[in-house]
DNA sequence: CTCATTTGTTATCATTTGATAACTAAATAT
DNA sequence: ATATTTAGTTATCAAATGATAACAAATGAG
């Protein structure tokens, strides 16, 4: 296997993966939420209960700009601390209720275009498709 | 096939494919190059030669930012633009010699984040994992 | 018990990014 | 030939993000 190849490819796919997510999640505007807050949010949403320190370490953002940022979604009442009762420097956070129910909308907004994108596909393209999906997701991306 | 199984497959597919890249392309500092700069940048490497109007819109950038960005790039001599004969308001960007060597440079540095992520499979499963981008390629992100 | 470490906070400032208005020059349409 | 549209520029302002210093409180190690 030409591995040298193989990078081309994969860089083309991830280009083109995040230029479809980004087209996908482009029009979603909540008010009052920027770009940072939502992947914030999306990360929780996706990843919950979480720490502020994890929330720093996998979206890259430093320990107070995270502070800061939670902080707003928290005042927003999206989200909320949930004191780890072992050790109470830490906490979990959590979506509230007011939280899910935004981010259950706008999932549902994407899958609408998800389903659109790919309601061409016959029944054993759709299994490829998942099979395809499933095997990226193990011999590459779960590490 | 359960299609709403699928979303989720893929909204957690997706996040992986963020997550992946955004660690492998985190180190990558170049001096003087801001977040947008580079992804204008790549973006110019990997569809070359584009116009500001296609920066500006797979970018999702405003056509006046786009502008100020891309005079930053052409002031660090990183691309050039080469004016179309056939329509003078309008011009091609490519990378300049100095350009591309700092972009190869990037590219190995990621092709060696790659190789290490992919060192472990066998050849069976590179080929697995060839196909199934293949395949994400064609029936959902080419489109 | 004391000191170091971990986890997070608050404040502040610089830089980057986004948005918009007013503009130019070339091309196209009527 | 004039008007309109297209492609990009320049300037300016506001908002978001990034970086850093100084702090506090809880935990853990010696």
């Amino acid at each position: 296997m030409d591995k040298g190849k193989l990078f081309q490819q994969f860089v083309r796919f991830t280009t083109s993966v995040h230029q479809v997510t980004n087209d996908m999640t482009k029009e979603i505007k909540i008010e009052n939420i920027t770009t940072v807050q939502y992947k914030i949010l999306e990360f929780i949403t996706v990843s919950q209960p979480v720490t502020l320190s994890e929330i720093s370490e996998c979206l890259h953002l430093s320990l107070p700009n995270s502070s800061r940022e939670l902080k707003k979604l928290i005042q927003s009442q999206l989200c909320e601390k949930i004191i780890d009762p072992n050790d109470r420097r830490k906490f979990d956070i959590r979506l509230t209720e007011k939280g899910t129910a935004l981010m259950n909308e706008v999932f549902q907004q994407l899958e609408l275009k998800f389903q659109e994108r790919i309601n061409h596909l016959t029944e054993s393209e759709l299994e490829e498709m998942e099979e395809a999906i499933q095997i990226l997701q193990t011999k590459f991306l779960d590490r």
